[in-house]
DNA sequence: GTCTATATCCCGATAGAC
DNA sequence: GTCTATCGGGATATAGAC
């Protein structure tokens, strides 16, 4: 990042949004242990910022010091990389399989809302961290996989919207391209409230969320 | 802050939400070139964040060096402190205003989001700041008024949409809170995507925001 | 796979000359 | 009001022992 460059290794080579290879990590051993050091990485990203989060914090954290983390990966750097790459990889898996579903415009844009909000309970940290720190990474050349992954979440979106207007399930006047954009910015918003654990269910402020940007605050009777 | 603490010093008192004195500067002086240098400031916190933004490159963005800032400032905490707090007091000024008009609820909600579109021409840096930042800063005694805010914006919003529920023009199975965390969230997000001097008009935005969240994308006929 | 020890750099902030 | 010079601390990352 422009914010925290001293010239850590460039690793391996990608392809746009979906990677080929496995260029985060240092060592091709130990997946699990991975996998529970960059959980712990993003729940500290998540909560205090990537940049205010020290590397001394993640390994403190995991029980180790702050040299050992280089045994599992590059850089600091890295480790968001591996996050939020998997966490886009998943969520467009997730929304290719809704679209497969073949459901009408309508219920597609339901089912996309209730996914989204739902990927709350499976990747809280990944949301927030993609939501905090997604801008200022993106203008970087290895995090350009991530204006790729806009480009195909609003590809999605849009189109769903457009299909709705053609089918008469959604009002003419509505610009496919902005309402993308209040909805996205929406779902990806909830985390930043939503806690895991309270009296609060995702179930229940799905309702809400597509009784509203559905059918809006009105009464139509 | 926590990510920002070196024990600079903490000046005078202040009430919840609305401050009586001004504690953030540090010469009584010059009142307009601390103006200057808190846009300069807010300009740069806002593109590359909080954290990542140093008081080096502030004073380079100003054409003076590090030091001479702390003749205007007692710390780097303090500048966004006065950006946040000037920006929240004006914010509230223009929601009182608009339920001085005494209009509808419905009127008086779409009134709402429109003004706070409009801000992203007159305070888009604060926005962004205050998206980005406050849920860290809020943490800290210092930036308790942040909570405050939070509750204030809040009550307006949800008395709004209680009152448009009684009277017949919302629905009445809206949740207010749930409602008004959707409504906030999509009205101060649109500052990360929109820039201005572009061709898209924060007129033609809040068109399409009021029509989506006042009667929805689908259609009523 | 983790630790010890450290290199290198940059941060926020200060003191005092001009 | 700005500059010169710098303090003290903490940041990421590395080298090599265990």
């Amino acid at each position: 990042m422009a914010r925290d460059s001293k010239g850590a290794a460039r690793s391996g080579s990608r392809t746009a949004a979906r990677r080929t290879t496995a260029p985060r990590t240092r060592n091709g051993g130990d997946q699990l242990r991975q996998a529970e050091l960059l959980k712990i990485a993003a729940d500290l990203f998540a909560e205090r910022g990537y940049v205010a989060t020290t590397v001394r914090d993640i390994a403190d954290a995991a029980g180790i010091l702050s040299g050992s983390l280089y045994h599992h990966f590059d850089s600091k750097e890295s480790m968001i990389d591996a996050i939020l790459s998997s966490f886009i990889e998943d969520t467009l898996a997730t929304y290719d399989a809704v679209l497969a579903e073949g459901l009408s415009p309508r219920a597609t844009f339901e089912r996309l809302v209730q996914v989204s909000l739902g990927r709350m309970t499976t990747a809280r940290s990944a949301i927030l961290i993609y939501q905090n720190e997604s801008r200022f990474l993106a203008e970087e050349p290895r995090f350009a996989y991530l204006r790729e992954a806009h480009r195909r979440f609003e590809r999605i979106w849009t189109g769903v919207l457009e299909r709705g207007i053609e089918a008469g399930e959604f009002r003419p006047s509505v610009d496919p391209k902005l309402v993308y954009r209040l909805v996205r910015d929406t779902v990806w918003a909830a985390p930043r409230w939503w806690r895991p654990g309270g009296s609060l269910k995702p179930d229940r402020i799905t309702e809400q969320y597509v009784a509203v940007l559905v059918d809006g605050v009105a009464r139509h009777d």
